[in-house]
Parts: structure tokens; C-alpha cells; sequence
DNA sequence: GCGAGTCGAGACATATATGTCTCATGCGAG
DNA sequence: CTCGCATGAGACATATATGTCTCGACTCGC
């Protein structure tokens, strides 16, 4: 048997990451013809727009854990994690973003990888509350929101060639925290 | 000539409105159901989807800069307008929110109407900077979208029901211009 | 009451995305 | 070399949204 199978999904993938992005409302047409595949080659790996894109959210979850997992590893405090995570999902944001505004598919993997992303960054700002990196005063929830939307917000700023992403995640991490007053 | 083709018109919109707030890729019949009108009339008033896109983002633009201009009309400083613009414009993003992902027609007024937001948020930010109320280092682009994302994030927050409209705006607003910090 | 204009309902045609199927091809394992 | 399997190309059927058209009913101004 051939091991194409596997490369030939993930080259799905990667053309589904990048045809998304650019234009959300693709057809799967786009993606094989990007993919370099046969419309039916897609087909026999993703039954169907909805499976793609299931699938396409729990690869950006693995990736998105990875990339923090290995850059947080050698943190100290769960403050300094969280910046360092900001740094490395605002790059990733590129690939990511058009998950948020797709229409979601109603499967319980994608609800739990949801959940699982909300409740681990709530857990690591209760922990940097501890540390004193916020107010108390001030709902998880709600920095839970800022810290979403100003990576967002930060990538924005990428894209619009406004910024470095380094630069970009600085000013998202400096506006947390201090926010842009003096 | 009877003068109920405005009043049909504004149903419609508002139907619009109330639909793809919920479901932005609800079809037109969706609309026309919920406007109380029969699909052969809606486009009889919006020739397409897009030009009833580009109807609501008017309209949209038009409510805001209403609200915004009524409930700044008082205000001595560009700091306090923006806060109390910020306060108004947030109650109004679970109406407008929706457009922000709708895939933009290519109109010249559509184009001109982001334009024209983006450039008087910048001036007043500008102005703001002046008075001293942002750190005159940080770009006024990162402002920008700051605030932008900052009301989303509130809006967010509403509509999870984590807080009241008028406490999202404060925490927003806040960590513009103070951070989340102690 | 009358006529003009608008409306709701629905038939009809069209476009596009989607999902399935077939068949010849190419490539690698044995 | 030969067989097996995944593939590319494309035909085919289907579903859904969309846009146009017609017709009878209604309402308002006159």
C-alpha cells in the first residue's frame, strides 16, 4: 500500500488553509484545483465541506497547542506564558482567522476543542491574576475577550502592512496589560 | 402614488437586519419571510443580495454616525467623545456586527464608508493624542483597531451574557486606555 | 366608484456548489 | 513484470439560491 494517503490529505489541508483565507467562501472546487487534486480525490478524504472544515479546526487546535506548548515550556510564570503564547498565535493567526467567521459545523470535536481553548486560557489568567499581572476586580471572562480580539487586532495590523508581527504583538501585549494611555 | 414603497423599503432592512444578525448567510427568501413581504417584492426595492448588503451598510453607517453625533454632540474633549461613542456604538454592533463578515460587495460607497469611519476615528484619536489621553508613541493604526476590537470584544461579552452593555463599554474602554492591569 | 400602482403568491428558468460514479492512468510493492 | 490501489478527469444527478415573470387582490388618491 502507498503512504500517499496521509500527504495527500494534509495537502488538502495546507490548500484549504491557504484558499480559506484568502476567500472564505470558496468552493471545494478551489481548494483541489489549489491542492493540485481531483475534485473526487478530495471526496474520498473529506466527505464534505463540513468534514473539511471540522477537520481543518482541530489541525489549527493541534497547531495552535504545539506552537504555545513549545514556546511557554521554559516560562516561569504564567504571565510571561501568556505573552509569549500572544507572540506566537498572532502569526498564526493568518491561517486561523477564517475559522472564526466561517459557519460552524455543528460536531461536538469542534465544541470541545472550543471549550477546551476558552477554558485553558481562563485557567492561565486566573493563575497571572495570582501573580498580580491583573486586577481582580476585572471579570476572566472579559480578559479572556481582550486577549482574543487584540491578537485580532494585532493581525490586522499585519495585514495591514501597518506593523511587524513581532511589533504587533507587543502593542497587543502592552494594550492588555497598561492599555495605550501615557 | 401611494408612499408605502419607504415604509416596505425600511421593512426589509430591519427584517435584513434581524435575520443575518442571527444567520449571515441566511438566503433572501429567509428575508423576505421575516420583513412580512413576498420575495418578487424585496427585489422589486434591492435588485440583489448585494445591493441589499450594500442598502443595510448605508443604513448602518448612517444609524451610527446619528447615535454617535447626537450623544457627543455635548462633549468639551475628543477623549470624553470617544468614550461616550464608545458607549453608544457597542449596544448597536449585535445589529451591524454581521457585516464586518459578510463578504463586501465591491461598491464605491461601501469602500468610501469604511473609509470615511476610519479616517474621522483616526482624526479624533489624533485629537485625543493631543489632549493627552493616548501615549503619542503608539500608532494611531493600533489605535484604531484597538478600539474597534475592544467594542467587539464588549459585544461579545453582552451577548455571552457576561455583562451589561454598559459594563462592557466601561471594561473596554478602560483597557484602551488603562490596560487590564492593577 | 374607478384607475393606477403596489403587493403576495407562486410558477419558471438559471447558475452554482455539491455529491456520486465511472474509467483510464500511473506508480509502487511484491 | 504484474497486480493493487490511489489518483485525475470528467460525466451525471441533485439541491439550493437566485432572478424574472405573471396574475389576481388590495389600497389609496381622485
Amino acid at each position: 500500500m502507498r503512504d500517499t494517503s496521509v500527504s495527500t490529505e494534509a495537502h488538502i489541508l495546507e490548500a484549504a488553509f491557504a484558499v480559506f483565507s484568502q476567500n472564505p467562501g470558496a468552493s471545494l472546487a478551489d481548494v483541489a484545483k489549489h491542492a493540485g487534486v481531483g475534485r473526487a480525490t478530495l471526496h474520498r478524504h473529506f466527505s464534505g465541506r463540513d468534514d473539511l472544515i471540522v477537520a481543518l479546526t482541530l489541525t489549527a487546535a493541534r497547531e495552535l497547542d504545539e506552537a504555545v506548548e513549545e514556546a511557554t515550556k521554559d516560562c516561569q510564570t504564567y504571565t510571561h506564558a501568556l505573552e509569549v503564547a500572544l507572540g506566537v498565535i498572532l502569526p498564526l493567526a493568518a491561517r486561523h482567522m477564517f475559522l472564526a467567521t466561517e459557519p460552524a459545523p455543528n460536531d461536538p470535536r469542534v465544541a470541545e476543542v472550543y471549550a477546551n481553548q476558552t477554558r485553558d486560557l481562563a485557567h492561565d489568567i486566573d493563575m497571572a491574576k495570582a501573580e498580580g499581572a491583573f486586577d481582580p476586580h476585572i471579570p476572566t471572562e472579559w480578559i479572556v475577550q481582550a486577549y482574543d480580539n487584540l491578537i485580532y487586532a494585532g493581525w490586522a495590523m499585519v495585514a495591514a502592512g501597518n506593523a511587524t508581527p513581532k511589533q504587533a504583538a507587543a502593542l497587543a501585549w502592552r494594550t492588555l496589560t497598561q492599555g495605550t494611555g501615557k
